[in-house]
Parts: C-alpha cells; structure tokens; sequence
DNA sequence: TCAAAAGTGTTTTTATTACACCCATGA
DNA sequence: TCATGGGTGTAATAAAAACACTTTTGA
C-alpha cells in the first residue's frame, strides 16, 4: 500500500508522493434487459480521440470522493435515477488505454430495470445497444448486425462485465435488479436468458425459483394479450 | 470513462485533465499455507503513519507501467521469487483512507508455496501471520492470539482477499498454487482447509479431487515417519 | 376457433454427503 | 508392537436435466 516503503529502495521511503500524476476516473457499464436482449448504455464521443465512437459513459474520480461515489454521481447523471444496483468490477490501467495521458479507469456495473428508465429510446448522444452485437460475431441470428466500435478499452470492460454477471448469476441472485418490482416468471427467465445468451428449461427454471425461497407470489396477474400471468416480487430487494 | 463529456456540467467537457492529483498504489495480499494454516507476508511499518503496526506490502504504481506490472514489481521484490500466481483483487478509495494524502489502492492477491520461499522465517521487517488470527476473534482455538492490528484499511482488504479465495476454491482449480509441484493429496487438503477454516471429509475430498481430471499421479512417493504417500501434480500449471 | 403464452410432474441422471476400517511405515 | 498418517467404497440424499401436454385468454 501506498505509506510502505519499498524496502529495495529506501530512498523512496522519505517521499511519500513522488509520482507524476496520475488520473482515476470510473467507467460504468450500464445494462438493462429489453425485449429480451441485455442492452448497454453508451455515449456517442463528441470530441477527439475516438471522436464519433460509441463509448462508456465515466468520469473523473473527485479529490474528496470514493470512486463509489463518482460512479454513483455518474450513474445518477446517465439514468435520471438514483438508487440502481451498482457494483465494483475491475481496474483497468495500462497506461496506453488513454492517448491524451495517463488515466486508470476503475470501473463498474449497474442493473436497471428498463421501466425505470424515462428514456428509453435514447437521444443523440446517448443510447442503448445490443450487448451481444457488440461482443459477439458472428452475432446471433436475428440480431441487427451494426457493427458498433467502441472507444478506448471500452469493449475490454463491456465484455468483463458480461462475464462477471454471467458468472455471478449462478450463484446470487442477481437478476431482480434488472426487473419491476412485480413481474411474471416468464420475465424472470427471460433476463436470465438474456444475461446467458442461451436458453433455460421453462419447468425447471420454475421448479428452482420457486423453491429457492427468493420469491413471494402475489394475487395480481398481469394481463395481456394471452393468458394473464401470475406477478411475484423478490423477497429482500437488499443484499 | 475519462474521455467522456460528463453532459450535465459540459464545461469539464474541454478539459481532460483537470482534477487534482490521485495517487495510484498498490496493496498485495501475499499467501501462503504453512502448517496447516493460511499466512500472509507483512511489513513492518518504519514510519508515520501507522508507525510501528504491521501492513500489507505495496508501492505507488508507475507513470509507464500497468497496475499488474506495479504489482509483479512488488511482489518480486518482497519475496525474491518470480512468476507468482498474481490476480488483482478490488480497488479501495475512500478519501480519508491514507491520512497523508490522496492515495487509491488497487489492491491485488498473490498464491505462492510455501517450498518457493527462501526466508520462510521473515525478518525483522517482514514477516508471516496467520490469517485467521488478525480475522477472526474469538480466534480458533490453539491459535496464537497475538492481538495484531493493521495499519490504513489493511485488514479490510486482507479480508476481502481472504474472502474471494474462499469463494474461489469452490469453482476454480486454485490451491494448487500453494503446493509445490508435486504433492500428496493430504496436503492439497490441508491448504483446502486453511482456506476455508474448517475440516473436510478425506474421503470425499480425495474422490472429487480423482475424478475432477485435474490431477495425474505420479509413480513418487514422499516418504516420512509413517506411511509414504503417493504425489500427484497439477496437469495444466496454467489457466 | 385459433394463436399465443401460462402453467404444471415425473423420471433419469448426476453430484453430495455421511460414515469406519485396514495398510504401510519408522520408531 | 504400536502410534501415525495413508488409503479405500457404499448407501442415502439431494440437485439437475430431460421431456409434452393442458389451460386461459383476446382477437
């Protein structure tokens, strides 16, 4: 940590800041599940480098602040909503990531659920985009296939944070996050879907639900076009 | 992300750079597994502050070199050995977390045998501690109760690491990383159990450990006061 | 009445857990 | 010969996976 000494170079020891400056900012990868798909918030570049590349919204890290709570501000900025799940991911710094200087970025991932968000559609500068057209190719059948570009190691990061997720999936219950606070088991497994990229056993992905204890029933149903659906809520909204 | 415009104060947008220094340090959990019980490689502080309390090794990352880099850097040099199993663990940040000045820690953990080690007994400013005995209070019993304190938010992220390995163990071939390259299958649980804190049943462990297809046994055998015990090694010593 | 999504159980297979005795060695 | 750690198998239980049809609704 930063106050020891190094001991095979003692002359460091005195000076406890001798480094050149280096930046910290915080990049969020923003995801939501819509219409079955796992979408990512991007921002369209306005300026050089990477002028006109889509790339991860982020910021500075304030000199008084926790990079918890510049991702937060970030995060709050990006959405219009506060109160989103948010997590730590990874630091990313090899120190060409950014042309202009030397910037580590240390970034997270948010989950929100798509009927929180006012704009859904996105503006100019601002839009949501197929995770899986971004990260896979060929990307999946039926996907529209804009070959996006991201800026800086912004795709590195976006694919980190799939597998993070992927991976956590299995074992949280990470998921909820992404949904209203009453949905149907179809919506459930859907973002599940999403968020694996492949397809789940209906029955079997009810059976375990339902006996994982996570979940309380309702007595609303929704309604639509079809048989209405039973709603449940998740049990402990905090982890 | 640096690069991006925050939108809702686009005058930052202009200027890339234009908050106040961070600096970037890293903070290395050093394991190992000796006797039995999991151990972490500290520093004695020689300085204000936190003079004379026990830390975790670390040292401010460089202009020209990526966190990982910094890290290997340091840990080469604390333990005189190389290629060590290294793997960044989380980043802490808050503001008043070093009293000097502003300093963020991307903190990583590193694995290495105890067989690999030269001076296993440490020195006067650096040595061994047993894990649980700065974690757990009451500590397990038979433990030597040395009250130690960490100085910084050391015992925080030491907790943190001590808690992904934990995690770790259950899905990824970790621990081989603590062994020599050829071991028992004794010992394999042992570092198992001082991983976890508690004991595992033999039995079970040896036949999920066979089947698991990680382990190919050798025609050696470690002899000692009692029945010698056939060695294995890993088959892939990358992942 | 038809299209579309909701809902529901059983069997098979695979992994996990609990549990106790004999073996080989050096002292 | 005895103390010590090495080594082995089976039965019970729990979890995961495969698999197809009936129900309800609105159009």
């Amino acid at each position: 940590m930063e106050p020891n000494v190094i001991q095979s170079s003692p002359i460091e020891a005195a000076v406890p800041q001798p480094q050149p400056a280096i930046g910290v900012a915080v990049d969020i990868v923003i995801l939501t599940v819509v219409d079955g798909r796992l979408r990512v918030l991007l921002s369209l570049r306005p300026t050089e480098p990477f002028k006109g590349y889509w790339s991860l919204p982020g910021g500075f890290v304030g000199q008084h602040e926790s990079s918890d709570t510049a991702a937060e501000r970030e995060l709050q900025a990006k959405t219009g909503v506060g109160g989103i799940y948010l997590e730590q991911l990874y630091t990313f710094s090899e120190p060409l990531r950014d042309p202009r200087s030397r910037v580590i970025a240390v970034a997270y991932y948010a989950l929100v659920s798509a009927d929180r968000l006012p704009n859904q559609a996105g503006s100019r500068e601002s839009r949501w985009f197929d995770v899986s057209a971004i990260l896979d190719d060929p990307p999946p059948a039926g996907n529209p296939a804009e070959d996006i570009q991201l800026g800086f190691d912004h795709e590195l990061i976006l694919r980190t944070a799939r597998d993070r997720i992927r991976g956590k999936l299995e074992y949280v219950p990470i998921g909820f996050q992404l949904l209203p606070e009453r949905f149907t088991l179809t919506e459930l497994q859907h973002v599940y879907e999403a968020i694996l990229g492949h397809g789940i056993d209906k029955r079997n992905f009810r059976t375990k639900v339902l006996r994982s204890g996570l979940v309380r029933e309702s007595d609303e149903y929704r309604k639509g076009k079809h048989r209405p659906a039973r709603l449940y809520e998740f049990k402990q909204r905090t982890f």
